[in-house]
DNA sequence: AGCACGCCGACT
DNA sequence: GTCGGCGTGCTC
């Protein structure tokens, strides 16, 4: 017998091949089912989209054979298939590209001797008596909180306040899926792989009874051998719970019920290249189509996996203590469920503990000072109350740009319209946009003038600083202060960012120097003192997100003062800004997230800009910044000329350099294409795709480097 | 993306 | 005379 199949594989993006290939085979493999076929001369995975009547349009000679099924595997289910199929149409990228981007890299590597091996391993047997003996306590705005959810069935928004015990609402609701059915699978979702230890540890401690092996994580820091297992793992249904970072949103789970999104705000959640998916927005689309498998977008095949499955449906509990405004908007219409948690547990005498905001007027501080008098007098305090204080600084290295002030020469990146940021510790120029390092010239290189100076001030100057205005003071016991650093330049080594951490904990630092890194997560006991140093940047920024991401960093920040009130002192959130009228910093001072929302949205929806709006941006790379934007500019024209289906109610902008213009001796340039409706849009851009790829190939855009389009971006 | 084929400079 | 530079083109 010959049985025709559509196989989707690893097509890039902007190759020709776009959709799915026709191979034959002897066997009627079932959709979703994972295959090895000839491409060209390789040999390649495959997934088995779909089972075709005949060969098509293609000459049956041209045809080559399935070379063998991973058999030992369970088909893809099709409501994997239906979320690799939205994501590729939605973010405008091939079906193959995403659908082999979402397995494990490993799998594509194994042969199939070495997957049945794999296979064959043993699974531990279940006890299924959960360990209650020593939970502690809810309080009642946890107990509140799990009960609406249960309750309800659309997407739910927790907004708990930093220390509300928002994980503890997660383990509950995990628990209760994972206990009311044998099969029940739940995925969590965190930002950054450095929270999944935590985490991992804290699900694993309460789901022992389930055995290790049920706990799996999912994260680019496991090793390919790894992820492998914990795929497979997942995708058999062993691994009841799946704690992840973005790319575990594609995990194959045949039973998912529950899907956990923390920190739902966090930009992590948005892939910055190739297909740029939101995990977040992809959660709740997941939760809605595994609620309703047999919903008729996927196509008329057989589902022989779904047989003999109750029929359940799957939540999806998005959490933090400053929701997007996209999720904020979504509940105030009631589309999600808003589920509010605002006091810190503890008990009655931490109530209301959340630290004093005080907002210092640089205006009136002495002019060029990096550290008001007041704050540092602050600091030198907790110093010798022996408490620890936190200093936030979003710039890494010793000064963000190195100048001659005799000829105004500076420290400019030759490949990048940046300046090179001067690394003291090494004594070198270093771009962080292309890794460009030199070490320090001795004297100015344009005019040879002995005199060349840091301007500005990053973590490390800030450290430096810091030590010498804080020189006599003293611990308790009289010794002199520690002071440490932690950014990206001081954990690169494996192992550092943990033994930094640790030494904070130990109480052996008493004032630590760092940027945004050190605020997501980490719970520290003994600081009761909290700064950001120069936030204003984001004030005024292009980017119309900036003050969304301030208010989270400073609200995040402030969440890791006083968490520990036994000091009896309150603790303090400190804001340097020359703005202390601006109305972020007013809502800040009250920890009012609502009210920094409301405000936020009446201006996003004044603009027509997200969630009243929606977006995506044309990205274009050249040799040449002409050619990048002349690309966009006729790819629109062309689209204006056709009258391509949406255009009507889409606005394409005129293509502009990015901000940071040239990367790697790469110029680059974007357009923005806007919509007030997300349907008109996605029309727009699956029209204009094939113009896109057809403009490229015009004699004048050859030498293009690449383009691409990114739906729903972060920043404009 | 891979991996071909394809046409011009420095080596055994 | 070949080895190999990466420019263009295809993959069911």
């Amino acid at each position: 017998m010959r049985y025709w199949l559509s196989i989707v594989v690893a097509t890039p993006a902007h190759s020709s091949v776009a959709g799915p290939l026709t191979y034959r085979s002897e066997w009627p493999l079932p959709p979703g089912s994972l295959v090895r076929v000839p491409l060209g001369k390789r040999e390649v995975l495959g997934v088995v989209w779909e089972l075709l009547p005949d060969s098509g349009d293609l000459p049956e000679s041209q045809s080559k054979a399935v070379l063998g099924a991973l058999d030992g595997l369970a088909p893809l289910s099709a409501t994997w298939r239906r979320l690799v199929g939205f994501t590729a149409s939605y973010y405008q990228r091939s079906l193959g590209e995403v659908a082999l981007a979402a397995l494990p890299p490993q799998l594509r590597e194994l042969s199939t001797v070495q997957l049945a091996r794999r296979l064959k391993r043993p699974v531990a047997p279940s006890p299924d008596t959960p360990n209650t003996t020593d939970l502690i306590a809810l309080s009642a705005e946890q107990e509140r909180a799990i009960a609406e959810f249960d309750a309800d069935t659309r997407p739910a928004l927790l907004f708990g306040a930093t220390g509300s015990g928002k994980t503890e609402v997660y383990l509950r609701a995990a628990a209760k899926v994972l206990a009311g059915d044998a099969s029940a699978q739940v995925l969590v979702m965190v930002p950054e792989i450095n929270l999944t230890p935590q985490l991992q540890a804290r699900f694993e401690e309460r789901f022992a009874h389930l055995g290790k092996a049920q706990v799996v994580a999912l994260h680019s820091g496991l090793t390919p051998a790894q992820r492998l297992k914990s795929w497979l793992a997942a995708h058999a249904g062993q691994a009841r719970l799946v704690l992840g970072t973005r790319m575990a949103i594609f995990a194959s789970l045949p039973n998912l019920r529950l899907i956990v999104v923390d920190e739902e705000h966090d930009p992590s959640y948005k892939q910055q290249e190739g297909a740029r998916y939101s995990a977040r927005d992809l959660a709740v689309y997941r939760a809605m189509i595994e609620s309703s498998p047999d919903a008729p977008a996927a196509s008329a095949d057989a589902r022989p996996e779904h047989e003999g499955k109750p029929a359940g449906i799957c939540r999806v509990l998005l959490g933090s203590a400053t929701p997007s405004l996209e999720s904020w908007q979504a509940t105030m219409v009631d589309r999600y469920q808003r589920l509010t948690m605002s006091e810190r547990i503890g008990g009655a005498e931490q109530q209301g503990s959340l630290p004093a905001v005080r907002l210092v007027d640089m205006n009136h501080q002495p002019k060029h000072c990096t550290i008001a008098p007041p704050l540092l007098d602050a600091i030198a305090q907790r110093i010798a109350r022996g408490e620890q204080s936190l200093i936030f600084l979003n710039r890494r290295g010793y000064a963000p740009v190195l100048a001659c002030h005799d000829c105004g020469w500076k420290s400019e990146c030759p490949h990048c319209s940046a300046f090179r940021v001067f690394h003291k510790i090494d004594r070198t120029l270093r771009c962080h946009h292309c890794g460009f390092t030199e070490r320090v010239p001795r004297a100015c290189p344009a005019c040879g003038n002995i005199d060349i100076a840091p301007v500005g001030k990053g973590t490390e100057r800030l450290e430096e600083h810091i030590a010498e205005l804080l020189a006599g003071v003293t611990r308790p016991d009289g010794s002199p202060l520690r002071i440490a650093r932690i950014d990206a330049d001081t954990t690169r080594l494996k192992g550092a960012l943990e033994s930094q951490l640790a030494s904070v904990h130990a109480r052996e630092v008493d004032v630590l120097v760092g940027t945004q890194m050190i605020a997501k997560g980490h719970d520290f006991r003994h600081i009761t003192l909290v700064a950001a140093i120069n936030p204003d940047g984001a004030l005024f920024s292009s980017d119309f997100r900036a003050p969304e991401r301030l208010f989270g960093l400073l609200m995040q920040a402030a969440g890791r003062a006083g968490r520990d009130a036994d000091h009896g002192e309150a603790s303090e959130m400190w804001v340097q800004t020359f703005h202390p009228q601006h109305p972020l910093f007013g809502a800040l001072k009250k920890h009012d997230y609502p009210t920094f929302a409301a405000q936020e949205l009446k201006e996003r929806e004044a603009a027509g800009m997200s969630p009243f709006g929606f977006s995506a941006l044309v990205r274009a790379e050249a040799r040449d910044q002409a050619v990048a934007q002349g690309f966009l500019n006729a790819a629109a024209a062309a689209a204006q000329a056709q009258q391509l289906p949406g255009i009507e109610a889409v606005t394409p902008y005129p293509a502009v350099p990015m901000t940071i213009q040239r990367v790697a001796n790469i110029e680059r340039a974007q357009m923005l294409v806007e919509s007030p409706s997300r349907a008109a849009l996605q029309r727009f851009l699956a029209a204009w795709q094939p113009l896109l790829h057809e403009t490229r190939r015009q004699a004048e855009f050859k030498s293009l480097v690449r383009w691409a389009i990114d739906v729903d971006p972060l920043a404009i």
